[in-house]
DNA sequence: TATTGTTATACTCTATAACTATA
DNA sequence: TATAGTTATAGAGTATAACAATA
């Protein structure tokens, strides 16, 4: 081919492209709360698994245990989250959302439903449940962990 | 553990866990052309409008000037592009593909589709077809430019 | 003086490796 | 000796700013 024809793009790029463009407006919006998308994945995942360990969190994301550890001290200074010593094992730190992490997470729940509604604002509601079919069993189809972003995960 | 119920995902939410898992995909199969993403992105965009200055394919990228000039130094440094001093104006460096970078767009070209299939691997030719009927229509309502990774933008 | 390209520098994010404490 | 957590260090990728050449 010479040129003036748009090359070809395959659906998968339309994806990355997309995701890419999603990942950057939730990065604005919940930046307004003052988190990263990193840290608002790691309070969803504390929210809905709480009192594990750090080394349980860092194995359902699939990150280093030495990012975690990072992580948990942004959210702890800021009141977000809370260790907790395990008793019995003393070397164990139970993580905890504090009443202010449980807050927030209202917070960033309307932030995602305000993300969702403006990314996908082409489409009616025939169309969005068509596209969360699609997307779901593409997604199951490719080994991804339900509500879990690859990018925490290491790869080489 | 409390909660038993997954927290409920958007649909924005998939098409960044989609999009970046399609990214790493993509990454590890064009990293065996010994190949970056952004560096794949770069020979598509020359492709697609040879001689164009290095200013032009920053614009169009979305990307700074001198991020642009590494990324050309490192093509060009594998033969795989040229600059050429336009004699009108001498500033301009008209970047275009040599023969060995012809021939590598072929390749990519390639490692491409078998990307594509893998990551849809889960779809008939109807789902397919509908997806991506479905995520062009997304694409274009959030401005995206055809062909064009987000990735290359500076954010803030 | 304005524009194209380049070089030098600094910053952010993340991973790898070494270390501490508990078991 | 093995495991959870931590600290220290280094590397990749990118942006910001200063500079050189040409117009």
């Amino acid at each position: 081919m010479t040129s003036s024809d748009p090359p070809p793009v395959g659906s998968a790029f339309l994806l990355t492209q997309l995701g890419t463009h999603a990942a950057q407006a939730f990065a604005a919006r919940i930046g307004e709360l003052d988190l990263t998308p990193p840290q608002t994945g790691l309070l969803r995942a504390i929210a809905g698994a709480p009192g594990s360990s750090q080394q349980a969190l860092a194995e359902l994301l699939g990150t280093p245990a030495t990012r975690l550890v990072a992580l948990v001290d942004g959210l702890e200074q800021r009141g977000l989250v809370e260790r907790r010593r395990n008793p019995t094992d003393r070397r164990l730190h139970a993580v905890h959302l504090t009443d202010a992490g449980t807050a927030l997470m209202a917070d960033i729940g309307r932030v995602a439903r305000q993300h969702d509604d403006a990314v996908l604002a082409a489409l009616d509601g025939d169309e969005k449940a068509r596209l969360r079919e699609l997307l779901a069993k593409v997604a199951a189809d490719q080994g991804l962990t339900p509500g879990v972003h690859p990018g925490y995960k290491n790869l080489r």
